[in-house]
DNA sequence: TTAAGCATGTGAGAATTTTCACATAATAGA
DNA sequence: TCTATTATGTGAAAATTCTCACATGCTTAA
């Protein structure tokens, strides 16, 4: 179980057991990225965290804006979540006149027009975007406008944006509509 | 542009292009379901939403039951998107006695001991796991023995599970993280 | 030093998914 | 009625993804 480099190791076989996947899959896509294994030893567990946080650019941290302030906005503003994996939600921001200048974990929510100027002060890379549907897209379009290159998208709406931004999507609701159709389908 | 049965109809090519897929692709998946097109008109827009409504399930009410009233637990509890497809969250559950007895929503947090028996009580098929990482796996276990069979998981881990309950899972850091990846290595 | 045991990394093949391309059916206009 | 046009549904090919199985390298123990 000990790995040259001092730490415990853990087999493929057992990462799979741990993910719901196979050996075979796990050591083909660690190989994809380099090999990070021992022949007859298996893989060292610090050693293999350290090469995938570089891997995945979680060695540093990322700012972000929230965009959108409704129930979602202060959940995710409330939420440890991101921060202890180095993402940081360092700007508020909201149309309604009503919600800005409140503060909500201690960030006071900015006017949507303030985006553009923040983004380039705060260092800003990524946009989380919580607001409704209808709203989503002329939010994508000043993100881009103001720089922003990765954009998390809660709103139930396919968005366009350029090929040099990225988007991923979480829609709630498709997720409880693949469980009712399992449900109904079992 | 009029289809048979009265309404506006739309191609496969409009579809994918609204969707972001392939014409053909689309035209395979909807024909795995069932032949719900016309050859030379495309899809009755009201027909095709129908049937999918339909082997979706969403064309009935499921009861669903929040476990954990923390920030996420609270912002679902306030979002709109579920009741408005059909999933209401009738019943809302906790272990932490600060908030056994709140009221969120027109809801009163109860503990997690009332599950099993208001599960049968109001007829809940749905649970959805909003609590840390280290309680997901009770509380799964739990949810299961009181009969619920489907699940959706906001907690970051991978759940063990029987065949006959399935679990959808949403976890909102591993997509920063593929944003993350992908603003590294762009 | 040698042999036995272990678990990786990876060709080769299998399985799955996606795309191509067209026969077929429906519609509209002359 | 006949012709031109349109867009589905689907075989067949292409592309991608996953699995099998084993040569290879590392470790331990005698």
């Amino acid at each position: 179980m000990e790995a040259a480099s001092g730490g415990t190791s853990i087999s493929s076989d057992r990462l799979a057991h741990l993910t719901g996947h196979t050996a075979a899959q796990v050591r083909r896509d660690l190989a994809y990225f380099g090999n990070f294994g021992k022949r007859g030893v298996g893989y060292s567990v610090s050693d293999l965290s350290n090469q995938l946080v570089s891997i995945v650019g979680i060695d540093h941290n990322w700012n972000m804006a929230l965009i959108g302030a409704g129930n979602l906005g202060k959940a995710l503003l409330a939420y440890k979540g991101f921060e202890q994996r180095g993402f940081k939600i360092v700007g508020a921001y909201d149309n309604d006149a009503r919600k800005i200048g409140s503060t909500i974990s201690n960030l006071t929510v900015e006017s949507l027009s303030k985006l553009s100027e923040s983004a380039k002060r705060l260092d800003i890379q990524l946009a989380i975007i919580a607001t409704s549907a209808e709203s989503a897209q002329e939010v994508l379009d000043l993100s881009v406008d103001s720089g922003i290159m990765a954009v998390l998208n809660f709103a139930p709406v396919r968005l366009n944006a350029p090929d040099t931004v990225q988007i991923a999507n979480v829609d709630l609701t498709v997720e409880v509509e693949y469980l009712s159709y399992w449900l109904t389908n079992k």
